[in-house]
RNA sequence: GCUCCGGUGGUGUAGCCCGGCCAAUCAUACCGGCCUUUCGAGCCGGUGACCCGGGUUCAAAUCCCGGCCGGAGCACCA
């Protein structure tokens, strides 16, 4: 009996840093920020941000903000309940946010400084279609209302704030440098006129920041000290700086990563997965085949195991494409200690084990480390996965787990001969099978990732509902119901 | 096209700023072995990389130049 009860070692977790230094970081005095349009759920691609960020809030006892970037009502428009999964989803990763912030319900502050640079003749408002301007921005030439007067300029932003202007008609430019080597920094808009309602705040506003400046603004008041974020808004960096010299105001120390792709999931994009999803492909956000947040929560993994998956992906500039495989590594080190197993037949095959003299009762380890038992009937009618079956021919001699040898003499009908107990002669491989018996199973249903199972399970296992188990010789699954079935959700290998 | 960034084993990563201790770290994958019972788990071991070419130097993955390859931005999206 103690043969199985050996002590659990609590696999001890080396302190080593899991992140480089970040640059000018004093303890006590970092501040840095996640900052999401929240227009769907967190995938992989968010928790990378929510993950570091708070990494680094950690290691520096600094302050972490979540600030919900959505001034946008329209092209990425918000969606209401992605609000409060952002929290959820930030919370059950071990980075609840010490802050909060709405940019759409703090339009007024921006509103402010926008006027402020007005005043200072830094911003103006353009009358320039997109394509006119285009023309100035790739020759570099100043349009023909980047010298509107202050006062001037005030009163139109005033009209814009009162809706006498109609959608693209006007937007509010920032001054740069219209001959900057980098087109892409020229004179760039801070406001627009959007006539749509926000999922937050209504109809209230007409003229909208844009993430430029919405962001710029955010963070100097926020007391952001460092950024980090995707590569794609480096350039905002540049963009951004012409605000803070205009206010004179010190910049952040930025950093910047590349793209993640994951082999089985491909490129992270919210706006694709909702394709995907209104299209009917997947069932809803928590899917098992998505990369959401709470589809991955959902299947079983653990918050730890995701962390340590992305910390594991450094910050590096380059775009980075990695197998979800490293990520059912790092769950697996949780999980294989603490997971109880069981049998589950998929595709099951009633076979006959002819001369089995008696029932006897089975014990099996529940868990290799953690030890205990469960309890399983032996007897004549048991059932095997077809794929085991059909891989035997008449003659072989096939470990019934724990319980027996038998040796099958009739394919045709399923029928099997007992051999004895005694654990000999197969003693490992491929011909030691898992079964269950005709008593004491549920029906099971084990929703998968590439296809799903059908089939029986171990009774004892709903003591685990909730859980994440491992079904022997299939994979982790985490039981998540119980109702006419036991349903399942594949978690890895 | 213009601007910017990056290239370390199959994959990801450390090291590069401040050249030598790097015949290059760690993980994953793969292969092999082990296990009185998961060969789809676990344990142990092994294979495997500095994009190319020049230069500087006693010494270069690390510094410089050129090339090649990859990526990002150039929206009234974030």
């Amino acid at each position: 009996m103690e043969k199985y009860s050996v002590e659990l070692k609590p696999k001890e977790e080396k302190k080593e840093q899991k992140l480089p230094p970040l640059e000018k970081a004093e303890k006590g005095k970092v501040v840095m920020r996640f900052a999401p349009n929240p227009n769907g759920p967190p995938t992989l691609g968010s928790a990378r941000g929510i993950v570091v960020n708070d990494e680094y809030c950690k290691i520096y006892d600094g302050k972490f903000i979540l600030r919900f970037d959505d001034t946008d009502p329209r092209t990425k428009r918000p969606l209401l309940e992605a609000y409060e999964w952002y929290l959820e989803d930030c919370e059950w990763l071990n980075a609840k946010p010490d802050e909060v912030v709405y940019a759409s319900k703090r339009i007024p502050i921006y509103y402010e400084y926008c006027e402020r640079l007005l005043e200072m003749e830094k911003a103006y408002p353009c009358f320039c279609s997109r394509e006119e301007f285009k023309k100035f921005r790739d020759t570099g030439e100043e349009c023909p209302h980047r010298n509107i007067p202050a006062e001037d300029a005030l009163e139109i932003w005033e009209k814009m704030l009162n809706g006498e202007f109609e959608e693209g008609q006007v937007v509010i430019r920032i001054k740069t440098d219209m001959k900057h080597k980098d087109p892409a920094i020229r004179d760039w808009v801070a406001f627009r006129i959007i006539y749509e309602d926000h999922p937050l705040v209504g109809d209230e506003f007409c003229v909208w920041p844009t993430l430029d400046f919405e962001s710029a603004i955010e963070d100097h008041l926020l007391g952001i000290t460092h950024i980090i974020r995707g590569k794609d808004l480096r350039d905002s960096e540049l963009r951004q700086r012409y605000i803070y010299r205009y206010f004179g105001w010190d910049y952040p120390i930025t950093k910047h990563w590349g793209k993640v792709s994951i082999h089985e999931f491909g490129r992270l994009s919210t706006s694709e997965l909702r394709r995907e999803i209104e299209a009917g492909n997947y069932e809803g956000w928590d899917d098992p085949r998505l990369p959401t947040i709470r589809a991955l929560r959902r299947r079983g993994f653990r918050p730890e195991a995701i962390r340590n998956f992305i910390l594991s992906l450094g910050v590096g500039e380059n775009d980075v494409s990695v197998s979800v495989k490293n990520l059912y590594a790092e769950n697996r080190k949780l999980i294989d200690p603490i997971a109880n197993r069981y049998f589950f037949v998929w595709d099951p095959v009633k076979i006959k084990i002819e001369g089995l003299e008696e029932e006897v009762e089975v014990k099996i380890p529940l868990n290799p480390t953690k030890g205990g038992f469960r309890v399983l009937k032996g007897m004549r009618d048991i059932y095997i996965c077809r794929e085991d079956f059909e891989r035997f021919e008449e003659g072989d001699l096939v470990r019934l787990k724990d319980f027996c040898n038998v040796r099958l003499v009739d394919k045709e009908n399923a029928v099997f001969e007992f051999e004895g107990f005694e654990l000999k002669d197969v003693k490992k491989g491929k011909n030691i099978i898992h079964w269950l018996p005709t008593e004491g199973v549920v029906e099971c249903h084990v929703l998968g990732i590439e296809r799903n199972y059908e089939g029986l399970a171990e009774k004892n296992s709903l003591n685990d509902l909730g859980n994440v188990v491992q079904f022997e010789r299939f994979a982790f699954c985490r039981l998540e119901s119980f109702d006419d079935k036991l349903r399942a959700i594949y978690t890895h290998p």
